[in-house]
Parts: structure tokens; C-alpha cells; sequence
DNA sequence: GATGAATGAGCGTTCATTCAT
DNA sequence: AATGAATGAACGCTCATTCAT
């Protein structure tokens, strides 16, 4: 069977992964314009120059940080709704995936909240943004329409509802709330009595 | 009886409101690891040198901005909530409180929103954080014990409920929801139905 | 009696006196360009701004701490030195002169140890010491044309007496040596050696 | 054999060397807190960013200068001592050792005899001035032994012996003398008095 | 005359980015 | 492809000097 014809390449490059990995933690803990990029490096084990192999530049490295975190959180939950749900069902998907993102990726979720209006974020990221918001969008007015979700615009629940989990996570950084399972059971039957008719 | 004719002299403090000022826009809109010390000065019509004879430096600015905000924002509610209210009539002043503080003085809003763990902060900016939560917390408490508001602990109703407020203004501002007198009073309701028992 | 016509005026300004003095302390304590002047003018009890009614602008200030104390130095030793002494009693009357300068006037004698070519310095103040020379050159000249001292370029022995003198301060300020009158009078003795023909 | 055909690549101290060299002159000419960073670099032929790999800061750069010139004295001197001289010979090998330093030199030791209680001078480097110190006492002490150099306190017979061939530096700086072979001679013997018993 | 708040040029230092190796 | 030494623009901040009071 004849070998297909494409170069043999390093892994789908480690390097790119250990920068993108590096800066999500250095621009939580520090802030994106609190970062050096040389920082970034060390982090990651590589070379200053090397970044700029893979990202043009601070802000593309900024954006490919922010799209894989929202691309990655995006996938997550999707993973959750597919299939024949009720709309609590969905709900309560949803609020696990949630917590499940957090606890599986608290970097990339704190991420997320934290530089939503970075000023070196671009169309493209801003794009994706929008995207998720249409897909979750769809799942409230499909709740709607089945009559189980209130009736409301559907950006004022879901501004609503991811709000109140982001407070949560704030909360508890802010060290006044223990995030465990059963907090986070609580939170979701306060949550529900938002969104239900 | 004619006024004595001398000159009016600008109020001292005149230089360090402007300065106040024009670091609270700056750092909303880029960040405060993203404000170099001469825009701020320029913003408010001042020699650069001059912000170091109101603050002692940039991290000390950061702390009187987000003081001075806190503090607004903490009276603010504190002037709303007097009186005998029933809770719901207490949650109506909280939640009003809240949109006419973000009408009045959307800036400091989000800075407090946006920079309430900036590494920035001081001991003493935590402390009225703090401060802040405790009287809040006591409000829910006194809710919960006239069996009005849900049993749960209070940080987490807080959390929840000041998140979807946030979650609503954060919406706003990426251009999906417009937050106008009837909007805001719909996500009353919302809110209402995490808090009520 | 008539008085006489002039403006009877503040005495002889006590404020640039202690602008001077201040200015004095302070340069050998953090070198000239190590000083700020809002520094000299709080230690001299003034504002600010009043130095430079005094004085042009901080070289001049340099300049003129310069000069007094090079002046101060000159009067002191030159009053001791006037008589009908002989040659040894003359370098006596000088090393005692420097030792009592140094003791009443530490500060002054410090400074032109340590600032005698400080870049501020300007023609003036090198034409002042230029003076200072060609009158302590006369004298060593009057000791070689009686016998007394030894035959050498009366720049060489002044140089090297002088740089003796300063060598026992600069030991005494590193530590390494206590400057009491015993331990001068047995420098004198040594001193001696290099003058004497 | 004939040599391997690489690249000959500059020497990785060469910027090193090169910042020290123009730091050393300009802290001559100017001061240390006469001296900007950038001119440091100008001067030195790197960037100014690139000072601070080597140098922490400014003031380590000036310890580094420091030690660099006492260390090159100490040795310079050392190696003119070592062997079985006579006291007579060892104080004529050390003069003569500080003439050709001096010579070699004299950027060097202008700066160790003006610098020498720069605010900027660590712990370590005050360490090195007392070896030196201690080393040169012990080269007196020995002579005194001999019952050759006078019985007086070494600090004091150091301090006055190199203060005034200081002296005669600063007396040259001045323009008032010419320091030459002749005149180094002269001076010896005229310091040689100093010493003798 | 005397003041000290205000200024902005210039300081010491950092860091995004480049490029010789 | 990968590096990290080198750069210089730009940062936070200081201070010589001015000028309205």
C-alpha cells in the first residue's frame, strides 16, 4: 500500500502547544500586558524567537490563546446537548459542562471571563465569540419553544445565566464560596429558577 | 449685599479628580498594564509629573480608582437599601440601585467588574471589598430570616445574582442585548426568582 | 548726624546662608548630581523657588559653595601664617591650620577634598584656586630661599603635603584611623620629613 | 599542522569589557550620578538594553568598575613586591608601582581616589578596599620590624604615602605640575622621608 | 520677596521583536 | 527549525526650573 504523499512533520508541533499552554497561564496570572513575552518562553521551554515561529506577534498569540479557550469550552458543551434531551435535561447539561470545563480547564475558563474585551482581540476572535452566542441562543429558543423556558430575550438568559456561574467562579477566587459538587447543585436549581417558564 | 470681588481659585483637589478620572477611562479601555502613566496624564490635562505629587505611584493610582469606585458604588446601594422595606422592596432598591449606578457611572461599573483582583491591589482595597460583601451579606441574611429569600448559602446567592447583573451589562457591551428601563426590569424578575424562597 | 542713603535691607540675607549651608551638607553627603534641590531648599528651611532668587540655577549654587569654602579654607590658614615666624613654625601654623579647619569645619574641608574637579566647576572657581595656589607657593618659596625647606618644584611639596593631610581624613572616614591631636602632631612630624631640606 | 578552517567569533566578554571601559571613563569625567545609562551605552558601542545583561543596574555596574580597578592596583602592586627586597627596595618597587599603574592606566586610578566612598558601593566592594588595605598594612609592618620605616601607625603612614602621591595627580590634573619620570623620582625620595625611620 | 504646585525633559530600566548563528 | 543575545522604543518616575499667587 503505497505511503500518502505528505512530509513526515514533527507532531502537529509540540512547541505551539507548550507556547499557547505557557500563555494562558502567564496572561491569568499576570494580565496580557503584564507578560513578557520572554516570560512565555521560559515557560514553555523555548526560545524567545521561537514564538514568533508560530504567532506573529504578542496579539496573535493574545487571539490564538483566547480562540482555542472559547473554541475548546464551545466543544465541550456542545458534546453535552446533542441528542433527545428535555430542556432541563439540557439545562442541567449544560450547567455540569460548565462546572466539568472549569474543573477540567480552570486556566482556560478564567481566561474567558477575564479578557472577553481584551483590546488586542480581533474581528475573528470577536466572530467566534458570536458564534457560540448563536448556537447557545439556538438551545434557549428551542427551550422556548417547547414552552419550559421563560419567555425573555434569549441574550438576557444567557447573559443571565453564564453571569451567575461566572460569579460563582469569582466568588470562590475571591475566597468566600467553596466550589464543590454539592455547591454547584445548589447553584444549578437557583439557576433553573431563571430560566423556567 | 454684593460679593466680595475676589478671584475664584480652582477647588485643590481639582487635578486629582481629573486624574482620578482619566485613569478610570484608561484602564477600562486598556486595561491597567496596557495604561502608560503620560495617557493618563494627558487624558486629564496634566504634566506628567504632576500625577506623582496626588499618587505616590502607578499601583497607588490603580488603588484610589478602584476605592473611590467601590466606595461610590457601596453608597450608592448603602442609600437605597434604609428604610423599612420588605426584602423584595429591598431586592427592587438593590437591583435598581445597580442599573442607575451603571447608567450614572457605567466607567467605574466596569472597572470594579473588570479589575477586582488586579495584582495591583492593596491589603486595604481588599478590605473594603470585603466590607462590602459582609453588609451585603447581612442584607441577604435578614431576607432569609424573615423567609422571604431562598435558604442558601448567602455568598452564593450573591455571587449569582451580582453575576447576572454583570452578565447582562457584559452583553450589553458586546453589542447583543440593549439595556434600556424594560429590559432591566424583565431581568428583575429574573433575578427575583434565584433569591425568593 | 545725617543716616546714609541706603536701604536698610535684611541682614545680609540669612537664607542664602542656609541655602549654602544646606547645599554644603548635602553634596558631600550625596554628591552634587545626587542632589535634588527641592532637597537642599527643605534642609535650608526655604521654598523651592527661593534658591533661585540666590542663586542662577544649581551649577552657580555648586560654584558658590565651591568658592566659600575654598575662601574659608584660604583666610584660615592665610591668618595663621602672617608674622615673624620661622619656616617650621610657618608649616607648623599651616598643619595645625588645616587640622583646626577640618575640626570647626568638616564639611567644608570634605568638599573640596572630594569636588575639586566636579564638572560644574567653572573658570571662576578654577581661578580661585589658581590664587589659593600661587599664595601657598609663595610661602613654601620663602622657606627654600632661607634653607629651611628642601629644594623641590614648590608645586611637588604642596601637592604632596596637602595630599598627605587629606590621605589621614579620607583613612579617618574608612575607619581605619582615629584623627585626635596626638596622632596630627606625630603626622606633622612626618610631614615634616618631606618639607624639611 | 595547519589550523581548522572556523569561524573566529568575537570573544563573549567583548561588550562586557567594552561597558565597563565606557563606564569607567564617563564615571571620571561626569560622575557616577553625572552619567546616564544610554551615554554609558553610546559609548561602549551597545545598545542600552544591553547593559543589563551583564550589570544588574546601574549601580552594580559601579561596583563592577570598582572592583575591577582595585583588584587590577592590588595586583599590579603585588607583583612588583614579591621577592626577598629590602624594605628600601619594596617601598621604591611600590612607588614606582603606582606611577606605572598610573601610567597604564589612569582612568583607573583616578577613579579609585575619587570614588572610593561612592553611595553606590556595596558590602563586597568595601571588603576589597580593606584587603588591600590589610595587605598593604602588613608590607609597613614589616618594614617597620626591619627597624627601617618609622614606628608610627601603619593607617597613618599609608594614608599620608599615598595621599600624596594622590596628590601629585590631582596636582597634575590641575595643570600646576607635569608629572615625568624626573618629578616621580624626586617625589619618591621626598616620600620616602615620610616613611623612613 | 517668598512660595510650592506644576511642568516636561530626561533619567534608569524593561521588553517586543529581530537576526546571526 | 530553533535559539537567545542584542536592540531601542517606550515605560514608570524624578527633578531642575518656572510662575501664579
Amino acid at each position: 500500500m503505497a505511503q500518502p504523499m505528505r512530509k513526515l512533520s514533527v507532531p502537529a508541533s509540540d512547541k505551539r502547544q507548550a507556547i499557547l499552554d505557557a500563555a494562558l497561564e502567564l496572561f491569568n496570572e499576570r494580565s496580557f500586558n503584564g507578560t513578557p513575552m520572554p516570560l512565555v518562553a521560559e515557560r514553555a521551554g523555548v526560545g524567545a524567537g521561537t514564538i514568533y515561529r508560530y504567532f506573529e506577534n504578542k496579539d496573535a498569540l493574545g487571539n490564538a490563546v483566547f480562540r482555542v479557550c472559547k473554541l475548546a469550552l464551545q466543544q465541550h458543551l456542545a458534546e453535552r446537548i446533542r441528542g433527545g434531551l428535555t430542556p432541563r435535561q439540557e439545562f442541567h447539561a449544560v450547567w455540569r459542562g460548565l462546572w466539568e470545563f472549569f474543573g477540567a480547564n480552570p486556566a482556560a475558563f478564567r481566561f474567558l471571563e477575564t479578557h472577553h474585551h481584551g483590546s488586542y482581540l480581533d474581528a475573528e476572535s470577536a466572530a467566534i465569540s458570536d458564534a457560540v452566542f448563536d448556537s447557545t441562543a439556538d438551545f434557549v429558543r428551542r427551550g422556548q419553544a417547547a414552552g419550559t423556558f421563560r419567555a425573555a430575550a434569549p441574550a438576557l438568559l444567557i447573559a443571565m445565566t453564564f453571569g451567575a456561574f461566572i460569579g460563582l467562579v469569582k466568588e470562590a477566587d475571591a475566597g468566600r464560596l467553596t466550589l464543590n459538587e454539592s455547591v454547584v447543585d445548589d447553584a444549578e436549581e437557583v439557576a433553573w429558577n431563571m430560566l423556567r417558564a
